[in-house]
DNA sequence: CTGAAAGCGCTAACAT
DNA sequence: ATGTTAGCGCTTTCAG
């Protein structure tokens, strides 16, 4: 039947109407009459129109799209937190525009791009290495951090990280655990900082030692997990528990050791970050802070939604708890030699 | 300076042009005289001018942004395939809108809507679970599939399933196992069958048997991986092998028979399907069959932009090879009782 | 090789 | 409550 896609022309041909009455009936059903919105929407069933978004968008100033940066799609911790972008945003009839900083070269100068090139009506910033000076400018769309980030008064959604790593520690402390090593992210990410000053804040709180040796650089992926555990296992004096900055190096790093023979809890507690999927499936199961990352996603979105309503470019900054998680991979020290 | 966004107009008074060469500049700069060409590139630089995507669109009558639909946004598998998709779309100027069947009702509904809604120039489909009836319609937008799909002649990206399987069995066989069990994916989805086709034909061609108790249901996620653990565990009479179909069941599967205290691959030798990041990090490695689900993405994304380019919507079918990844989960068979 | 001009389909004043 | 109308910014014939 329809074999050309419905205009709002034919709508407003077939309902007896004008275009602007169709557009009202669609946008602002309430100051239609009754009997004309009827007619319209009948109109609307038979030629099968939809509204043609390009259309609607130029006239109505505004892309229709925002702009997600991340340092890596493929990494089921953001992708989590896409899962909750994308549950918003697409009923919204948002587009995503995903740029992955991974890519390409010079990830602040495509910051930098984004910001000015109008292509989006927000951006959702979820890289946390990116540094705050790329920021500097007066943003033109609005911007919503859904990550740490380091002295900027954006809005953002971010979660308790440093309360999570104090968390962890106070648990292998009350363990028993005094030799408590840690592995961070890659060094400058707000993440990395975040977490390693809850860890270095609460080990001097409880007055326990914080040795430099005992802290690991990795980059947050199982690979550097792996790397972390054979460090460890060449240490001459290890810690007898490690807060690894994220479940995917915790991972890494159990699976690691416990190639070499290394038994988890018994020769060393692990204690992890983020909740993925895995981490209650691994044996054994790993200890952890739970992020909700899809609430993460969630809120950021709704966040830059109202935002782009109200035509602001500040807003609210929002913190999402985290909830500590035991597991079998912590246990008490092995009994003192 | 550039308080407000230049357009076109701008760009043409700046360089004493009309729009008509400003475009044409920048789209076919070879039909534009020299010294025209670099008068007009100058005044881009001073203005800071960027062609306004909605307008390019609606005037050229395309709408800029494909649909990618998928089952869960937040599985690391297709994640990944994302990744590639987006490496390729986002530097030709596509939106992605990505639509997750996992939410809300009628997913061939919302299919049916998406292929006559005219809000992309393009859908690629990664759900394998979505009946080929939904896609009976004169597809008016380009479709790509990268899944497999019942006995559809679309255009699509996709990978050697039924040959991946065989590999598994035949790997195992040759390891000396005879009762080899499987543990499929959601029944209905189209890799379930295609894998679970591979894993039979491979069995009988190689005389063993084949019984209906050693194939569990599941649907590719750990929870599902560590039910089946659960089953084996209970099984009377069980299998000394088990092929799964996806490496996250395998995860979950090995993590609960090692809570057990099962050995892998002493007690049972386990071969998975994917090779996910995490296989080559568990203790002991996932011996599996390596899909590569950037390229799929990556190639997805070029068929549908060429079709679009050409305007068909028909094209191509592609078949991407696998490749077995030999790891510590699979061993010989228990020494006979 | 370049310019003039006609819209793409829609929405929002403004007028009735 | 509804219709008229003027563009949003761009590309593309069609003339020159």
């Amino acid at each position: 039947m329809d074999r050309k896609i419905a205009t709002i022309q034919d709508v407003a041909r077939s309902a007896g109407v004008s275009t602007a009455t169709v557009s009202r009936t669609l946008s602002k059903p309430s100051v239609v009459a009754k009997a004309t919105r009827e007619a319209v929407l009948t109109a609307v069933a038979e030629t099968g129109y939809r509204v043609n978004a390009t259309a609607s968008n130029l006239r109505r100033q505004r892309t229709g799209s925002v702009i997600i940066l991340l340092p890596n799609i493929a990494n089921p911790f953001f992708s989590q937190i896409l899962a909750g972008l994308s549950s918003v945003l697409t009923p919204a009839q948002y587009g995503m525009l995903i740029a992955d900083t991974q890519f390409g070269p010079d990830p602040e100068e495509r910051l930098q791009h984004y910001l000015t090139s109008g292509q989006a009506d927000g951006l959702i910033l979820l890289d946390g290495t990116l540094s705050p000076e790329a920021l500097r400018t007066p943003a033109r769309p609005p911007v919503v951090l859904a990550c740490e980030w380091m002295g900027s008064a954006l809005p953002s959604v971010r979660v308790e990280n440093q309360r999570g790593a104090a968390l962890a520690v106070g648990h292998l402390a009350k363990l028993g655990h005094r030799h408590i090593g840690h592995v961070t992210g890659p060094r400058g990410n707000v993440l990395t900082e975040t977490r390693l000053e809850g860890f270095r804040s609460a080990l001097s709180q409880l007055g326990l030692p914080m040795r430099d040796d005992w802290i690991i650089e990795g980059d947050f992926s199982m690979d550097s997990g792996a790397s972390a555990g054979r460090a460890w296992l060449a240490m001459q004096d290890k810690p007898t528990a490690l807060f690894l900055s994220s479940d995917e190096m915790a991972t890494g790093f159990m699976g690691q050791v416990q190639r070499r023979g290394v038994q988890v809890p018994q020769d060393v507690s692990v204690v992890g970050f983020d909740n993925i999927e895995i981490s209650q499936h691994l044996s054994p199961g790993l200890t952890t802070i739970r992020q909700p990352r899809t609430q993460i996603g969630v809120r950021a979105a709704e966040l830059l939604l109202d935002m782009i309503a109200e035509g602001r470019i500040d807003g609210p900054s929002e913190v999402i708890e985290v909830e500590f998680i035991t597991r079998g991979s912590s246990g008490p020290p092995p009994a003192a030699k």
